[in-house]
DNA sequence: TGTCATCCGTTATAGACAGCATGTC
DNA sequence: CTATAACGGATGACA
């Protein structure tokens, strides 16, 4: 069917048509539809099948009428991957927001946009502060829904979908995910029409390896040769024939080894370009603050074609690697799940070495059949492809017919509602007080009524939570006393900070005991508490662990565990406060790194942790224990720069972090009026600080030299990139 | 005596969302 | 409750 035939504007089919697109995908056909009336719509498709092009075109046609539109995406990443794309229509007087964690924007620049792209969290966030901007939307998009069945961020999800449904009734849903078993369910509960599909643009080839041969879906078989082990003769075989290839494994170490040795594999192919790599490597070396060893060891890898690529990886050496494998220039990619469920980034061959995968709760667990399905989705670049293939590597024949069975003719695992524990309810519960969408216990069950968790399970049971966390609310004297049921100021401040109740009142009852020079008490504050993942305690770390916390004791604000059983997580907090201390204490990124076994990407994670929960105890302390605020303000900068409190002054200019405030410092430029008496020239000779940041950094001190025009300061932008 | 290959027990294990700025009579 | 790759120390072969 014709584009021009499906009700479209005639303007969206003018910028599609410019596009290269001329006509939709079948599923996509049968989606616009019901999309285009205003219909609620759940689509569960394969990835890569163009599913969030249905979301586009609903939100291109609502916005066009006049409309507003929420895209929700369950990752950041995903949130400028949507973004960049919804922005391609800006000559139709579209405008699009990108709204995370890490861009933050005021509700009233929001009215100035027609499509905003945020993760779940912030979207339940806007809710949370009221952005009246919300009150006007008339389409709600929430890809990758089946997120819903996450046991941590699954609940969010679903509330933001309820407020959503309760609050603007007139909005139009448009859920888009994965394949799952139970899609009808979900539409059951959205009350939408429901398309299912198992179209994919690109045919895909699936297989299960196993004793040099591949048993296909399809009863076909392909004999490999057998002299390597498994998985790289059937890269060999990929790449030899001039195809990318993205293998899966279950560890990141796996993922650096066995990218290593099957870079010798990709300089074998006629594909091998040994100088742009070598380019290319030398740029992500130069393009880090501080050299580090897994940075070293990714120079290496790329040099020979095929790079890994997991979360210890920084941002800036995850995108390289996604860019250049996009750009063709390497070869091969080992990752761990991370590029599983992340952007688009497909291959003509995937591997998948693991199907099993260590869980530090359940042991070691078979990944489900949804995970691997999404993986091997990844297979087959549509326009470049004529087919992708994907390969399960088993270790045996027995181990092969198991897993064609289960992961390859098998069915998908039903998604289930996790809104039906503590945590999720506490928080929620006391948002929805908070946001006055609810004033009793009547109001709150409504709402939990007109939940996914109720439209699968019958949740009378949730009732004792519900008032059991009404009265710890009202005992941490985050609601009022009476009915209607009110936040307290400190409830609407836990609500709007979005941290859990039970942090709050952990950091509430330590901020109390502070006294001067306790820094080290105040990290270890925010690492006990239930926001801050805990870091793992290797066995080589109990005695040095043990050993600086008798140290630091007197600092402590928290009495140390009596019960034995939560020693071990008493030393794994004050492990990850060490961490955050080596870190404001300008230990170098990569003797962290080694010290902690982490790589730059976690410390970077942690950090971002960190400076979001001293954020939240700067304004508890600001309500409860005034004496402390100025202190946690400042433990907020030097967590947020990573440095000592004598650069303090410096990194306040923009352009200017750790390591350019340190090397002024060095250089006994000390305070902003040591800067003042520095020449322009002197500044620019400082390393690292070349002429626009010595200029940016002149110009905010009105120095500003005549015939120098004020620039975009390039530091800046490069700093709030990195963070 | 020094060096290297081999064996064998030990060790550690995927990912990633949230806030918000500052000041003054 | 489950497994396994990679590491590191101990051992032994050999010059």
């Amino acid at each position: 069917m014709r584009l021009e035939e499906l009700g479209l504007d005639p303007r969206i089919v003018g910028k599609l048509a410019e596009e290269g697109i001329e006509e939709l995908y079948p599923p996509q056909e049968q989606a616009i539809g019901p999309a285009l009336e205003g219909k609620n719509l759940v689509l569960a498709v394969p990835t890569a099948s163009g599913k969030s092009l249905v979301g586009y075109l609903a939100i291109l046609q609502a916005v066009l009428r006049g409309g507003k539109a929420l895209y929700i995406v369950p990752l950041k990443a995903l949130a400028s991957e949507k973004s960049e794309d919804l922005d391609r229509f800006r000559d139709l007087g579209i405008k699009v927001l990108e709204s995370t964690g890490d861009f933050d924007e005021v509700d009233a620049k929001l009215s100035m946009y027609d499509v905003v792209v945020a993760t779940s969290e912030k979207a339940d966030s806007l809710l949370r502060h009221r952005a009246r901007w919300l009150e006007n939307l008339s389409v709600v998009v929430a890809d990758e829904v089946h997120l819903i069945n996450d046991p941590d961020r699954g609940p969010t999800m679903e509330v933001t979908l309820v407020k959503f449904r309760t609050f603007n009734p007139t909005a139009q849903i448009i859920a888009l995910s994965a394949t799952i078993k139970n899609a009808s369910e979900l539409a059951e509960w959205l009350d939408a029409t429901l398309i299912e599909s198992e179209w994919r643009p690109v045919p895909l080839k699936t297989g299960v390896y196993a004793e040099g041969e591949v048993f296909f879906t399809d009863n076909t078989r392909r004999k490999v040769a057998e002299e390597d082990d498994g998985v790289h003769a059937l890269a060999k075989d990929a790449m030899s024939s001039g195809g990318q290839c993205l293998v899966f494994v279950n560890t990141r170490k796996s993922s650096e080894s066995l990218a290593a040795s099957l870079g010798r594999v990709v300089k074998g192919t006629e594909e091998f370009r040994g100088d742009d790599l070598a380019k290319l490597a030398r740029r992500l070396v130069g393009d880090q603050d501080e050299p580090t060893t897994i940075g070293n060891k990714l120079g290496k890898c790329i040099k020979s074609g095929c790079a890994f690529h997991h979360a210890g990886l920084t941002n800036p050496q995850r995108k390289l690697v996604e860019s250049s494998f996009k750009k063709g220039l390497l070869r091969c990619i080992v990752a761990t799940p991370t590029l599983a469920a992340g952007i688009n980034l497909p291959a003509r061959t995937v591997l998948v070495r693991d199907v099993r995968r260590f869980d530090s709760n359940m042991g070691y667990t078979t990944i489900p059949v949804f995970e691997i399905k999404q993986m091997c989705g990844r297979a087959g670049r549509p326009k470049y492809d004529k087919s992708g293939e994907a390969i399960i590597v088993a270790k045996d024949e027995e181990e092969r017919s198991l897993l064609l069975e289960t992961y390859l003719l098998g069915e998908n695992e039903n998604i289930y509602s996790k809104l039906g524990t503590e945590p999720a309810i506490r928080s929620h519960v006391l948002a929805l007080i908070a946001t006055k969408a609810a004033s009793s216990l009547d109001d709150l069950t409504d709402f939990f009524d007109r939940t996914f968790l109720s439209h699968q399970t019958d949740i009378t049971y949730l009732n004792d939570t519900i008032e059991g966390v009404v009265g710890f609310l009202r005992e941490e004297k985050m609601i009022h006393e009476d009915e209607p049921l009110r936040a307290t100021t400190f409830g609407r401040l836990v609500s709007d900070t979005y941290i859990d109740p039970k942090s709050a009142t952990i950091i509430r009852d330590g901020i109390s005991r502070y006294r001067q020079g306790k820094t080290f008490g105040l990290l270890h504050l925010l690492t006990s508490v239930p926001d801050m993942p805990p870091l793992y305690l290797r066995q080589a770390d109990y005695e040095w662990v043990e050993e600086f916390a008798s140290n630091v004791s007197p600092q402590l604000l928290l009495e140390p565990p009596s019960d034995l059983s939560k020693y071990e997580d008493y030393l794994s907090e004050i492990k990850t406060a060490k961490l955050v201390d080596d870190w404001i204490s300008e230990v170098p990124e990569n003797d962290i790194s080694q010290a902690f076994g982490i790589g730059p990407g976690d410390i970077r994670n942690k950090m971002d942790v960190a400076e979001w929960l001293v954020h939240a105890t700067a304004r508890i302390s600001e309500l409860f224990s005034k004496e402390a605020a100025q202190d946690v303000r400042e433990l907020r900068t030097r967590i947020r720069y990573g440095i000592k409190p004598e650069l303090l002054e410096l990194v306040k200019l923009s352009g200017v972090g750790r390591i350019r405030a340190r090397a002024m410092y060095d250089r006994n430029i000390r305070t902003i009026e040591d800067l003042r008496n520095t020449s322009y020239d002197r500044l620019k000779q400082i390393p690292t600080i070349g002429e626009a940041v010595a200029r940016s950094i002149k110009n905010q001190l009105g120095q500003a030299e005549k015939g120098l025009v004020p620039e975009v300061d390039e530091g800046q932008k490069s700093l709030r990139e990195y963070r």
